[in-house]
DNA sequence: GTTGTGATTCGAAGGTTGTCTAAGTAGCAT
DNA sequence: ATGCTACTTAGACAACCTTCGAATCACAAC
């Protein structure tokens, strides 16, 4: 990705995107889409370690673990986390170039016009 | 924002995001997470003059024009983009602020970890 | 006025999604 | 083995989303 062109606004907005493209990302942003997806992630990455147990995240809920366990599922089909047992806990952390997609899409490459 | 402050990761995985915040980023992330929608975006953000009529949209894909409408509508009603009648078409344009809202929340601070 | 074109709204059909309960699997401790 | 705890899978149901055809609105030209 050329960073070096001067331009207004996010790379979304500077050109056309491609079918397949936009369908790609469409699955990406709908992983993400959703008020407990979006914060079972932002607990993951600022969890101490990087890392946190499904014990950890589901007493955060007013949420059955059935459906933590189904959101969580989610993310990690769509490649944004990744997950392990060891021993009785299993553990989840993200996988930081699936995040950054999507920061790449809409991060303005020059100034913003406001905030 | 504190730009300065040395991290590793996204925003989103700096700390929780709070459940007001989630609900409210998660409410345009859905305008965004459809394959045509992501194509109308960028469509009318790469337009010439930073403007698009409905009629230069609705050809590029194979929807009809009511479908076509209500997805304008959605990324209008989350504050994605605004529109003008101007005669007998009406133009959309990208809002920029809101865009970059989701740049924000994705976009890493530091280095990432890889790519 | 009337007619024609561009765009939106309305109502309905079909598919997808979020949530639950119930049942199943995996590991640890007794 | 038995039981207990942590987590996932399976199935069901209500809510929502995408899409369409038909009707409607807005404007321009005649």
């Amino acid at each position: 990705m050329t960073a070096s062109t001067i331009a207004c606004c996010a790379p979304i907005a500077r050109e056309p995107l491609g079918e397949t493209e936009a369908a790609e990302l469409a699955v990406l942003l709908k992983a993400v889409a959703d008020p407990v997806r979006l914060r079972l992630l932002s607990m993951i990455g600022s969890h101490a370690g990087g890392e946190a147990c499904v014990c950890d995240l589901t007493d955060a809920f007013d949420l059955t673990a059935p459906t933590i366990s189904h959101h969580l599922k989610v993310l990690r089909t769509a490649g944004l986390i990744d997950s392990e047992r060891r021993g009785t806990w299993v553990y989840y952390w993200i996988v930081p170039e699936t995040v950054n997609r999507l920061g790449a899409l809409f991060a303005p490459l020059a100034e913003p016009a406001a905030i």
